[in-house]
DNA sequence: ATTATTATTGACTGAGATGTCAATCATGAA
DNA sequence: TTCATGATTGACATCTCAGTCAATAATAAT
């Protein structure tokens, strides 16, 4: 009566979307969602444009999808590290190192954070794609906390952790570009990086 | 004979064509290359979609131009900027307060910045464009070279100059794009910045 | 083999954007 | 006023691409 059993099915189909997200990822990140075709996901996944359709309904519903991944990703392996038994200022610098190491070794990583910032910049980022990112502050709030701690003991410099938590990110933004833009030229050292932490020494 | 003086006429175009760079500028950072329709600019600008291919070719040659002023400007201005009469360490800190400053007065500064960003990660960017940002390195060298004076002195840290410059940019690219996404809502600290070249104290 | 079910394809349609162009408007000289 | 020049407009032809769908292929149970 069945030709498949439901379980295979439902295996072909989540394989078939995880192989159309990754596609789409690397495609969106170089070329931005509006220059990115259907066809150019199709072709990157290694299939017809029109089953691209039989899993999404649209194009934005992929982008919403890789931006909904982004999300519960990073906010997760960000409360996670929160969690480590380290030193404020240790525990910082281990964020960075896994965020920049994961940079080096899967680049779905780099993309990742470079379609948020993207999604972020853009007007024309689908609202449902606007409502993730407005909510999304955990990461920002993670590293904010672990400053304030920071400072509490001296470890820290001073000044408005909100601003020192921006900074950071900021700079992480700009190496996630760097990456993308000159894949393996430059690791960026994560001790230069933490030297913004560094308190006045007397 | 003559309705207008030729000297009227070439006013009259390049006030027109400065009016499309402008608008061209805004929407292009906001919306990406491919997500911009003539008919955006044009209604930025205020005047009509055929207007718009009476001064250029095309988007992409508007695109085109406005990655050449963005290159020339930048250099021109890196360069003046390394000529100032001071030590290593206060002028890195000159620059960063420059271009910081930019980003909060003139937004097109900001604008210029990601659309350089945008441009040189993107795929679809035009050949054209890809080639001046293939040539485009003169900001890079000049911090490079400072640090490398201030390195000689002692007075900033050790370590490969050029991978201490693409920190410092890649910093800076980060806070172009914070600042266009939310503008005006935190003004990066330069000190802050300025601690990554502080050498080891002891 | 047959068949039911679902994945998969690619030709097709319609929406919308680009780039063209004939007609119109604005201006200052004559 | 009139006129010549060039700026300016918006309708239009053309093309590209998103999204649909009827037809086909693949598969495992019978």
């Amino acid at each position: 009566m069945s030709p498949r059993s439901k379980q295979q099915n439902a295996q072909i189909k989540d394989d078939r979307r995880a192989q159309i997200l990754n596609a789409a990822l690397a495609v969106f990140a170089r070329r931005g969602l509006a220059a990115t075709k259907i066809a150019d996901i199709a072709a990157q996944a290694g299939l017809s444009h029109g089953l691209v359709y039989h899993y999404f309904p649209s194009k934005e519903d992929i982008f919403v999808e890789l931006i909904r991944i982004a999300d519960t990703s990073s906010s997760s392996a960000l409360l996670q590290a929160e969690q480590m038994p380290l030193p404020p200022k240790e525990k910082l610098h281990a964020i960075a190192e896994m965020v920049l190491q994961s940079f080096q070794t899967q680049s779905d990583s780099a993309y990742m954070f470079y379609l948020m910032g993207q999604a972020m910049m853009s007007d024309s980022t689908p609202p449902a794609a606007k409502e993730i990112l407005a909510r999304y502050g955990i990461p920002y709030e993670v590293v904010t906390r672990i400053i304030c701690q920071g400072q509490a003991q001296g470890t820290i410099a001073k000044g408005d952790p909100a601003q020192l938590a921006m900074t950071f990110w900021a700079a992480i933004q700009g190496f996630a570009t760097y990456q993308l833009v000159s894949p393996g030229a430059m690791q960026p050292d994560v001790d230069v990086l933490m030297r913004m932490f560094q308190p006045k020494q007397e």
